[in-house]
DNA sequence: GCCAACGTTGGC
DNA sequence: GCCAACGTTGGC
């Protein structure tokens, strides 16, 4: 089991429009850049991963899993662009700021901190149960497959 | 709205 | 294959 994270603009799509879609999940598009889309190919049904809300909120608000691994982009014209299908999980009931997460020593090293450009990466272990704290929900209903 | 960081493109 | 120019992301 790894963890992940996935950023959004709101504005573009949503933690409720994410949720909207329900058990089904639906498919991460629209990913142009071969690092994150590198990391889509390493993901197995069942990992768990943040949804991040970027430029408006700037904040982990909730928690998805992987419902199908990789495959074409619908939306891409380029067979080369790959994605997964993900589904909302539960809510992160205390929404984590990307302040609250600098301020954390513990989580100075995530990519998040330190590649702000990168929409979906890795998360360890040990930074997700953090975070899963900091947001009052329990890891272990968070973290487990 | 600005701009730093990063990725991509294309001329040579 | 280098690198300047350009485009995009996303925090501030």
């Amino acid at each position: 089991m790894r963890y992940w994270l996935y950023k959004s603009e709101p504005a573009t799509w949503s933690w409720d429009q994410q949720k909207a879609k329900g058990e089904a999940g639906e498919e991460w598009t629209g990913v142009r850049n071969y690092q994150a889309r590198n990391f889509m190919r390493e993901m197995k049904t069942g990992d768990r991963g943040f949804f991040y809300h970027s430029n408006e909120g700037k904040e982990v608000v909730g928690i998805v899993e992987v419902v199908k691994e990789i495959h074409p982009d619908s939306s891409a014209d380029d067979p080369k662009w790959e994605c997964v299908d993900i589904k909302a999980v539960m809510d992160v009931t205390t929404p984590v700021s990307l302040d609250r997460i600098k301020g954390e020593v513990d989580l100075k090293d995530m990519v998040l901190v330190n590649n702000s450009r990168l929409s979906v990466q890795p998360v360890k272990d040990e930074e997700f149960r953090r975070i899963c704290e900091m947001g009052g929900i329990d890891p272990a209903k968070a973290m487990k497959g």
